[in-house]
DNA sequence: CTGTTAGCGCCTTCAG
DNA sequence: CTGAAGGCGCTAACAG
């Protein structure tokens, strides 16, 4: 590997010049710089990121937390966050924190420790009082996905509470009035924030909210299955059931299917999220649109604005609003 | 931030110390630890792992390279790369190629330059040679899922030939004679490797294998309609269907219902990969296995142990044989 | 426009 | 067991 040290000899200029040519910040006369480019490129010159940065005191590369590297929610979120920052030169550090106190507090201070010069988090398990810290720290922070009080112009959230309401709203509109849903583990404030919205539909239209016909699952495939089994059979009367995320829709469609009912026929469902996979389900899925790329893309934004001075031109916003997205798995009762 | 500078001064001990009780590899005194430690907490001293790195030669990060960041297929193989690497206090670094050699040049060196450790390469779009000379280089390296000559001992792959002539033999096995095949990119290694077993099987089973049965998609979910499409207006005797990957499979699903095609009664589909979704679909696609999962914990293993000294006592494979997931989207003929 | 000179924060011999 | 000192590769004033 060879170092700026033998470039500079090779050229026969000073360190300090070939350090300009390569941050191009400085004038330097074309002469030299192509005497120094010539011996680059015969040394194969790559400077190190490591070194730059700690002379620098700037990495260029921005942390992400993430609850897992797999699955399409996550997959869209670093994909959208990635290609946002990579246009203007600066990377990504990914780390996953799996919903895990410790283990996101640690992937936080992996990234804290990498010198990330700004971090964007999808932290679900680490605490408020953590957050709010760590953002008033000099340290650049943006939470994603997660609404902290105090810390409104770090947050980016979409409005779970107002989706609950677009889901419960579009199966009543088709006339179902025995709903059933499936909730997130209620202790998640987007779980909770969704069924409230569920909540509020339901007594709108004048439909008794009855707690029994809400299940609490996990997010996972594996307890729409569940949750499927215990409504059809506790309140077989139940002609839409309504999911708090695409997983457990799927979960809850095959379990559906398994027991004889066919989908909307029978049994209407609506999912949340709009991942990718809701659209090869059959039937295509019924869902509201979790715009979690537009909270990357924002989130990225922020810190090319804020951290490292880009011009952007769009504005910035911090809340968004779900959508409901009309496929097959919801018809009139 | 505090200094590892700080800390010795206020542990009243020289900086080399307080790197000694850091690092943990020369004893010290358990006094002076203790004024160490102390001191750190109170502190809140947080090593610069910039710094580090630099001093060190060693940055306890591997780099990893995968094609996109979103999708299950590399979902999955980071998640697992990231488990078993963590496991050892070593940090993944993950970069996108997204299929174009330009680009995925480009993030191989951003991962050089940032003195990774080690790379873990899927790269798909990049020339043999160059491989070949960066695993020659002082740089460890291993590949995944290509297979370079004279490389062997850097790469882990799976059986693709293998694969497609489990495929084929699976829906020879339950009668079938009139086979459409939509393949992938057939510059692609992988996807041709799939069709020559795909070949294969059909001429041992004596059966002609028919060019034009065979369409040509690019892997994505739109092609495999396409190709659906094509093949029924074409070849309507086909009774069976195999794609060379899943989300083709699903696009083809969802064409053969849209032309009145019930699976498996009227046509049996079989897919490629056993991707998390393809058991969300319905009928549940009967797919081949492929273990990426597997590659990407052996490629992690082989940095584990030959970059890192980690004692590991599984052996080391380098090649990984598919498998048929017997599932609901095949049936006889 | 270019060279000189301090560091950036830490690790690692080498003495003691 | 501990301290002193040099250096990792590069940036950033400061002179010239």
């Amino acid at each position: 590997m060879a170092t700026i040290y033998e470039v500079s000899e090779a050229a026969g200029v000073s360190l300090a010049t070939v350090s300009r040519v390569m941050n191009g910040n400085t004038k330097v006369s074309d002469r030299t710089r192509k005497k120094v480019e010539t011996a680059m490129a015969e040394l194969g010159y790559q400077p190190n990121a490591i070194a730059q940065s700690l002379a620098s005191n700037r990495t260029n590369s921005v942390g992400l937390l993430v609850s897992e590297l797999h699955g399409s929610y996550f997959g869209d979120l670093m994909s959208t966050v990635e290609q946002a920052l990579k246009q203007y030169g600066k990377h990504v550090i990914i780390t996953a924190g799996h919903v895990d106190e410790k283990r996101e507090h640690d992937a936080i201070e992996f990234l804290k420790s990498r010198r990330c010069d700004a971090l964007i988090l999808h932290a679900e398990a680490v605490s408020d009082e953590y957050l709010t810290t760590l953002c008033k720290s000099d340290l650049p922070v943006v939470v994603i996905n997660r609404k902290v009080d105090g810390l409104d112009d770090h947050c980016f959230v979409v409005d779970n509470e107002k989706g609950g309401y677009l889901a419960a709203q579009a199966a009543i509109q088709q006339g179902h009035k025995e709903i059933g849903y499936i909730s997130g583990p209620k202790f998640k404030k987007d779980a909770s924030d969704r069924l409230a919205g569920h909540r509020r539909a339901l007594t709108e239209a004048g439909i008794e909210a009855k707690d029994d016909h809400i299940f609490e699952g996990d997010f996972h495939e594996s307890s729409g299955q569940e949750g499927m089994h215990y409504l059809k059979q506790h309140f077989p009367d139940i002609t839409a059931l309504i999911c708090a995320n695409d997983e457990m829709a799927s979960g809850a469609m095959t379990a559906a299917r398994e027991a004889g009912l066919e989908i909307p026929q029978h049994l209407s469902i609506v999912g949340f999220d709009n991942v990718l996979f809701s659209r090869y389900l059959y039937p295509k899925l019924t869902t509201i649109n979790n715009p979690i790329q537009s909270l990357g893309e924002m989130a990225a934004r922020w810190v090319l604005k804020n951290v490292y001075d880009t011009k952007i031109n769009h504005a910035i916003e911090h809340l968004f609003v779900p959508e409901v997205v009309e496929r097959h798995s919801l018809s009139k009762r």
